[in-house]
DNA sequence: CGTTTTTGACCGGCGC
DNA sequence: GCGCCGGTCAAAAACG
């Protein structure tokens, strides 16, 4: 980073612009989350289904595993699932009474890629203690430990963000409906030259 | 010290 | 009924 003086700005100013972006682009994802459970709402309406938990499949390059969207989870599990070396790590939000969980794994045959899937509505906001205090007050991260990454929660979308160069320059994001999986959104958006940038126009071009 | 991760055990569904 | 497999539990460890 910044490496000669002023350093101690250089870290406040990457902070608060690292937390902006992190949090525009929380906002984005969640946004899409609650437009595809709409859209599967009405789909297991019109399937006459009962109302089951809907289930988004975001699938992203990064080399970061854990896309951060502003929610707090905990780790309940992990498991190696059949066709995949890659094992799945299991998540639950953390939020009192909220049935919401993911899972998230690295594609079998393209390690950059990782797929995170929802499953449920969320029946809070988000918590206040992400959702204020890591937009200008970044020094407190919340509490995330992680294995192996320095770049855990806080760190991870900004990672995702801006993937090293040379690494992933395209981002691969697809929707899968629980009915329906054979109807999966799939959206490939080959991003030539600014990674960043076009993640979000991707992301909001979903909206 | 409270919270989260780790990880083996356990459970239920499904195909044979 | 049995075995496989994906998902969850829970005790212990790790972490801040």
């Amino acid at each position: 980073m910044c490496g000669t003086t002023g350093v101690g700005y250089c870290h406040e100013l990457t902070a608060v612009c690292r937390d902006i972006r992190r949090t525009a682009a929380m906002v984005i994802v969640r946004r899409i989350t609650r437009r595809i459970e709409g859209e599967n709402e009405d789909i297991s309406a019109a399937a006459g289904e009962s109302r089951t938990a809907p289930r988004v499949v975001i699938q992203t390059r990064s080399e970061i595993d854990i896309l951060d969207d502003g929610y707090r989870w905990r780790k309940y599990g992990q498991k190696v699932v059949k066709g995949n070396l890659n094992p799945r790590s299991y998540y639950k939000c953390t939020s009192l009474g909220c049935p919401v969980r993911k899972h998230i794994e690295r594609a079998s045959n393209d390690r950059s890629a990782v797929i995170t899937t929802y499953e449920g509505k969320h029946t809070h906001e988000v918590p206040p203690a992400r959702a204020t205090h890591s937009l200008i007050n970044k020094p407190h991260v919340p509490r995330d430990t992680t294995n192996n990454t320095p770049a855990n929660t806080n760190n991870s979308l900004q990672a995702s963000i801006r993937p090293n160069e040379g690494q992933s320059s395209n981002f691969n994001i697809g929707m899968t409906m629980r009915h329906n999986p054979m109807e999966s959104y799939m959206m490939n958006n080959q991003a030539k030259e600014e990674p960043r940038d076009d993640y979000y126009s991707f992301l909001e071009s979903l909206l």
